[in-house]
DNA sequence: CCCAAAACCTGAACGCAGTACAAGTTCTTA
DNA sequence: TAAGAACTTGTACTGCGTTCAGGTTTTGGG
């Protein structure tokens, strides 16, 4: 949003072809909101910037402020509406040919290079202020419905603790990939490390190399 | 602290003995509040019940509530102070004689069973008020600083990375055994659910088991 | 037993997040 | 181009969380 300048007049591709006027406006008015919202954040810190100014400074009102976010914190963490749109895409016309762990693990890579515009951002501003951890995590919770039943859809025995278990699991490993990765470093570190750390926790953790006394 | 009687006048061996007057009566205010509190949100629902009502409700001012808890959700979701300081006390004095995993999946046991009275209590307001699920997490945050030293005691290298992995991993399976399990079920049910999800985590998700074309 | 210091409780006032709603404006569609 | 849908805006309100000055209780030393 900050090297390509396709945020205002620059519609790329076909996509505004099928928008109509009035989605458009939204979208920008999304993208205009979002990104004042990250400049001031980033400038005087998460709780020195309030509704009001992020409003102003996007000419717009305060009401209208929260008829595109929900909370003041979604605005620094919920997802880009066209970014989502095109992995949702991905994820549901994915096929069902490969094992079902590395095929996970590609979706959050995917995720992640979608995301990766705005994660340097994004990491920063939890640097500064680490309370809003639960927020990060509430990103997460964005898409857990669509692996969800991705998923679901490839235990058919319907075995919802499985289910679950290998949803949780695994966005511990996104998740933790996030965490230790440094916002200063490219993004392919963070994309080695999501890989990294979801074939660990697929091989299993409690292998021998991390239990001392069976080594 | 409904069924058991110790709540007021009948300290529990040397506790008593060893806190004085003033500690013994903030322990017993907090507990105050907080039963006063998980009653009305039981009765009305989480948003029905605004801070004023439980502080009035439990003798106490609304200023003294926010000394006693940082928000309204901890209420619902903080530790019990002595609960708390017991399973520290279980982590601290901890022997580092078993392999790591099995070791680590018995402290999850552990705190399970310590927060075992008002589990049941907390999961309800959960399921009624599927939006605070992010405060159920801050629960686990409460005891998550304590774990991470624990395990990286016990990886020596030094690795930052599988530190958080192991944290977050384990972590992903009691929170699965928490989300999967009934609070109607007694507790032997939850305590062998979270034996079960910690195994398969240890034991590796990615197994054959799991990935169709592979089985 | 008493007195000072420290810890604690309280009421009042404030800023701000989030919601509800009625009135005005802009886009759509027929 | 006109009816209607979708969006924006100002206003008013509830309730969370903080601050602070002043009163009360506990503690510990003499």
């Amino acid at each position: 949003m900050a090297r390509t300048g396709h945020t205002a007049g620059t519609p790329r591709c076909s996509i505004s072809a099928v928008m109509g006027l009035r989605e458009r406006k939204k979208l920008e008015a999304w993208r205009t909101i979002r990104s004042t919202a990250l400049r001031l954040i980033s400038e005087r810190g998460f709780d020195a910037v309030s509704v009001e100014d992020i409003a102003a400074e996007a000419g717009v009102s305060r009401t209208t402020f929260f008829s595109y976010f929900p909370t003041k914190e979604a605005v620094a963490f919920d997802l880009d509406p066209q970014a989502l749109a095109e992995w949702r895409e991905r994820v549901a016309t994915d096929t069902d040919d490969r094992p079902l762990w590395p095929a996970l693990t590609d979706l959050y890579v995917d995720m992640a290079t979608v995301l990766a515009e705005w994660l340097p951002v994004q990491k920063r501003v939890l640097q500064q202020h680490p309370g809003l951890t639960q927020s990060a995590r509430a990103t997460c919770d964005t898409f857990a419905p669509d692996l969800y039943r991705w998923i679901s859809r490839r235990t058919p025995d319907g075995d919802r603790l499985l289910t679950s278990l290998l949803l949780n699991a695994s966005m511990a490993g996104y998740i933790t990939a996030l965490e230790v990765w440094d916002p200063a470093d490219p993004l392919d570190v963070l994309l080695d490390s999501v890989r990294t750390c979801l074939h660990r926790v697929g091989a299993g953790l409690a292998a021998p190399e991390h239990s001392p006394s069976t080594a």
